[in-house]
DNA sequence: TTGTATGCGTTATCAA
DNA sequence: TTGATAACGCATACAA
């Protein structure tokens, strides 16, 4: 393959020459420009990356750190379609900015993160999903690269970006209530993460400010399996008075739900409604189709790909939080009640 | 960050030493290594990725080349899923060998791989679906990037795995015969995809060895959307006398057809089986629960992975062309039948 | 406006 | 067993 050298002689100019012409600098006469640009293209020269990162001391790429469950076997976690959206969203935007996108598993070593950016291999790191660690998340702040967050985290100071939880769950009870349900019952996800924690701060809000209650057998536990939305269920469907709806943090739980009322002999939404979270591509597909809260998972890749950008151009960055909103997609597990008046 | 001259200063050493050592290169004195090694940890030096790519004119990365409807914004098809288990399968092996995996779009145009590969940016390219193009790959084949394609391709001496469609549609065409069924209806995919191509030719093989045959009304077009195997369903269902089965080349038709014999009127299994391929996540979802042929996803992408490695280590390759089998999974969209003696 | 010289951090060749 | 030195290909400070 050609070097910048060969096209400085094949256009009868300097190597210096070349390279302002590639790098767009100004102070080069029109005419040479025209001879090197014409000598590029005869040799189809491209410069090489390697001497270019290591002259410029940066590498034109980013890393993304997808979970360390990526590596493990199909599940029934719909990761590939979540998974897929979020860097699609990164991805184009890094593609844009002529970022090379470089795929990287968490292997949960803060050593690891560091020689990475140390090696001058990426330029920054694009975290998905790093719940557990706000230790790592902490010594990475010691180091100086740049780095974002999807999903929250557990730390001062740290970029992230994340669906608004909060907000989303709050307005799926408001949606409930006005679909003339009094009776809201809750499957939770693990209380490690963040999104549960989250989700279900926005449901006690809501719930509060409607002046309805949420007692102890309304609010179940659950692990984010189908399974365990199945076993909420069945603990939900012996309390008294019976709720009329039940919002389950996430689509599989809701799907387990779903099943165990049925099992039980309801129908639903007939005899009671069913909300879930996530809009898992399974989710228009169950009988019924699940009305649920769809994720701005695209969204969520391009708005972190952006502000990581934005960080490694040495910017200051305005907020270290962004929540982007989620959008209630109505389908056919809800239904309205005549209010109790 | 540290360089490898700060390590030989602190080990005493000189920078060949240090190199080396890192590089587990013979002729050190273990004691020497000793001290190497200890300045190396206290330090945390880690070499410089782009000066050592430089120097051995390798990149140590290989570049995955996705479809380019990867840019594109969410659609019915199941790419998530079936995108995410090939990276897995690539990703994990590559991870092995130590080489990054850069994401980098299709862009159709030869020149940019080109690029890619002469600026050393990476040692190898791996192509996922790269249907449409023989005459790039041909253009490919002139280079001397070493390069594997994912899926089928339409051009000699190049090196692509893929599932074993052929084999794959004829076992099921023996399955259906074997739960007895005679009248074996089929949907196809658009004719230029190879996939369509080969699993059209295992249904006339099977249809054939199994002394049955296959009628033009039995044998209709689709695009592999579900609406076009909605509408195949109905032509097909015209047909006199009626199929017993069906078998469509992937599962978005099926479920088409699915709903159009619903719509029928006609009960699944108990009126007409269906048989679908791919099984994407919502095939145990649907009514009935879709019994498909699961493609070995992660496989093909692992076993691309290790294909494209020994073509980077210049190994000559026994085949050009690797298929693996696919796996019959039996749900309930398949009735038994009574032989008709 | 252009060219010369130097260094980025490694590895490899050759001497010692 | 070790060290000096020369590339690898590019970008830039400085000189012309």
């Amino acid at each position: 393959m050609p070097t910048i050298h060969d096209v400085a002689k094949l256009a009868g100019v300097s190597r210096s020459t070349v390279s302002r012409v590639l790098n767009n600098r100004p102070g080069v006469h029109p005419k040479t420009r025209e001879r090197v640009l014409a000598a590029v293209r005869e040799l189809n020269y491209a410069p090489n990356f390697a001497a270019r990162a290591l002259k410029r001391q940066r590498a034109d790429a980013v890393g993304l750190i997808i979970p360390a469950s990526f590596r493990e076997p199909r599940s029934d976690e719909p990761r590939g379609y979540v998974l897929t959206e979020i860097i699609r969203g990164a991805y184009n935007f890094f593609t844009e900015q002529r970022l090379a996108l470089t795929l990287l598993d968490d292997q949960g070593t803060f050593r690891f993160y560091q020689a990475l950016f140390e090696r001058r291999q990426v330029d920054g790191l694009l975290f998905i999903d790093l719940e557990p660690d706000p230790h790592m998340v902490e010594r990475l702040k010691g180091l100086d690269v740049p780095f974002v967050v999807i999903g929250n985290v557990d730390a001062e100071d740290v970029v992230c970006v994340d669906v608004d939880n909060y907000e989303s769950s709050r307005r799926v009870v408001y949606y409930l209530y006005q679909m003339g349900h009094r009776r809201i019952a809750f499957i939770n996800g693990p209380q490690r993460r963040f999104a549960s924690r989250d989700r279900r701060a926005g449901v006690l809000a809501a719930v509060t400010e409607l002046g309805l209650s949420l007692p102890d057998a309304y609010d179940q536990p659950g692990d984010f399996s189908e399974r365990s939305g199945q076993k909420a269920m069945w603990r939900l469907l012996e309390a008294d008075p019976r709720p009329t709806a039940i919002y389950a943090m996430n689509d599989r739980m809701a799907i387990g739900a779903i099943r165990a009322a049925r099992d039980a002999g309801l129908r639903v939404p007939e005899d009671i409604s069913v909300v879930g979270f996530d809009d898992i591509p399974v989710a228009p597909y169950i009988r019924p189709p699940l009305t649920t809260v769809r994720q701005p998972l695209y969204e969520l890749g391009a708005a972190a790909a952006r502000l990581l950008v934005q960080r490694i151009a040495g910017q200051e960055l305005p907020s270290r939080r962004v929540l982007l909103p989620a959008l209630l997609v109505e389908r056919e597990s809800v239904r309205s009640l005549p209010t109790e008046a």
